[in-house]
Formats: C-alpha cells, sequence, structure tokens
DNA sequence: GCTTGAGCCTGTAGTGACTACAGGGAATAG
DNA sequence: CTATTCCCTGTAGTCACTACAGGCTCAAGC
C-alpha cells in the first residue's frame, strides 16, 4: 500500500503531460479534483495518475475528449458488456480511414502541382496558375 | 468590359464559401474590402472574385491562411521568381506526408486493439486495458 | 403606401484541446 | 532571510471558422 501522493507537476512529470493541461482535464470534468494540502496544492493519489494516464494514452492514439468521456464513464461499470467501447473505437478507426484517405488524395494533387513548377518566373507559375480560377 | 458587381451573397454563393466566411477573410486581411454601396452594403468586382476563388482552392488543398497569404503576397509579383512559392508548397506536401505516416501507425494501433476485443464485459475487455497504463 | 421576407450590417461569443500569461501565495535550499 | 522554484486562480490567445443577437436595406406583392 504505497499510497504516495503527488504533486501537480510530479503527476504531470510522470505522464508525460503539461501541468496547465491537468488543470484543463479538471475543469473539464475528465481529471476529479484531488485532496488539498494546507496550502491548497493538489496532491493525487495513484487513482488519478491511472486516470490520467488512460486519458493520455487515448490522446495519443487521437480519441476525442468526448470519446475519452465516454470511454472512461463505460470502463467505469465492469460488468457491462463492451460492445459501446468496441463502437467508439471503430467509430474513430473509421474516421481515422477516411482521413488518411483525404489527405492521400491531397498528396497527389500537391505532387501534380509541384512537378509542374519549372521554378521560373511569377508570371507563368504552374503553382499559382493551378490554384486560380480559370 | 463586363464589370458586373456582385452582393456578398452572390460571391459567397459562386465561389462556395459562407458569407460570414467571406466577412471572416477580410478582417484577416485576405480579402481588401470593397467599395460599400448608398445603403452600406459591401460591393465586390471580378478582382475578388479572382481572388477569393484562389483562398478557397488553396484551402481546400490544406494550405493554412498564413501560406495563403504568403502565397498571395508572392503572387503579386508577377517579375520575381517562383522559388518561394514552390517552397511553400513542397513544405506543405512535406506536412501531409508526415500526416498520413502517423495516422497509418496510429491505424495500426487501433486495428491491434479492436480485433482483440471479444466483446464480453467491461472487466475483460482488451480495449480498455491497453489503454490502461500496465 | 405598406408590409413581408430575404438579405445585409456590426459585434461578440463559441468550437477543441490546449497554451500562455499575469499577479499572486507556498515550499524549500542555502 | 532570501532566492528560487513550485503552486494557485483567472483570463485571453491559438486556428479557421460558425453562430448568434439586434438592427438596417431592399425588392416584390397587395
Amino acid at each position: 500500500m504505497d499510497e504516495k501522493i503527488l504533486t501537480i507537476g510530479q503527476l504531470a512529470r510522470e505522464t508525460g503531460t503539461k501541468v496547465e493541461t491537468v488543470r484543463f482535464y479538471e475543469k473539464s470534468g475528465l481529471l476529479p479534483a484531488p485532496a488539498r494540502t494546507s496550502g491548497n496544492y493538489r496532491s493525487y493519489d495513484r487513482g488519478h495518475f491511472n486516470r490520467l494516464s488512460f486519458i493520455r494514452r487515448a490522446r495519443d492514439l487521437g480519441f476525442s475528449l468526448d470519446q475519452i468521456r465516454a470511454l472512461l464513464t463505460l470502463s467505469d461499470d465492469r460488468n457491462q458488456s463492451c460492445v459501446a467501447i468496441d463502437a467508439i473505437a471503430k467509430e474513430h478507426r473509421a474516421e481515422v480511414v477516411r482521413k488518411i484517405a483525404d489527405l492521400r488524395s491531397l498528396k497527389k494533387e500537391l505532387d501534380r502541382m509541384i512537378d509542374q513548377c519549372g521554378c521560373g518566373v511569377v508570371a507563368d507559375c504552374r503553382i499559382i496558375e493551378s490554384l486560380s480560377p480559370r
């Protein structure tokens, strides 16, 4: 039972978060408000550390704060079916797939544009031309 | 010389922009403030139409407003070399390439996560588990 | 001439997910 | 005792719009 207690700075360092971001998560209702010391400092425990780690990992994977809020709520009820969790993850993956496709066609257009640039004078620039209305 | 003059609504429709966005571009210094009618309505000419079309096309290709500002400034000097324009386009393409790579590795992680989900009960959920700190 | 409705005006505030102060108090090392 | 580092609250800024609120103008129909 090493109930080691962390200041906001330590918690931030250990989870790779900025101090301001930790406070922002608290204000946004993602991280419960912790106990305070006599000097009004926030004091975090293991539960906070776990929850913040979860949030950060999910953020790294591109989940929105709303999605994370939903995941956290669902994961609190350990006896529920995890179909809803699966659905959130799949919805997110579909978004990612869409974005990849969008960026790929974007890149093709940029390639075409850039390949045509003879790097002469602006008046003949194919990049400017392909951005201009015909 | 059909100097046809457009209201903000017509300009917006013809360029596929929202009226508020046109005003926003003016406030941001991307689109020059047009003349006004006696009733204080904005009246746009062909030059505005061309410039706004350019902005929209560049936005569709994912250029930032700052990049577009630079492109517009550069393209105004028709005798300059277009090396700088080429550089902006290539920098943007590099960003897009980076984003595609990021999203691809993201998708792989999401795939792994989702594949493992047996869709049982939250307590055994592999998605929650792989988001939690080890 | 009068009304109705669409379109226009300005200005402000909201979005997401933070980030960056400003102006203070608390804790700690020397 | 002092200097430094950390912490506190609250507000404003980022990007590229979007959405009002509250009011004015204009064109068409009656």
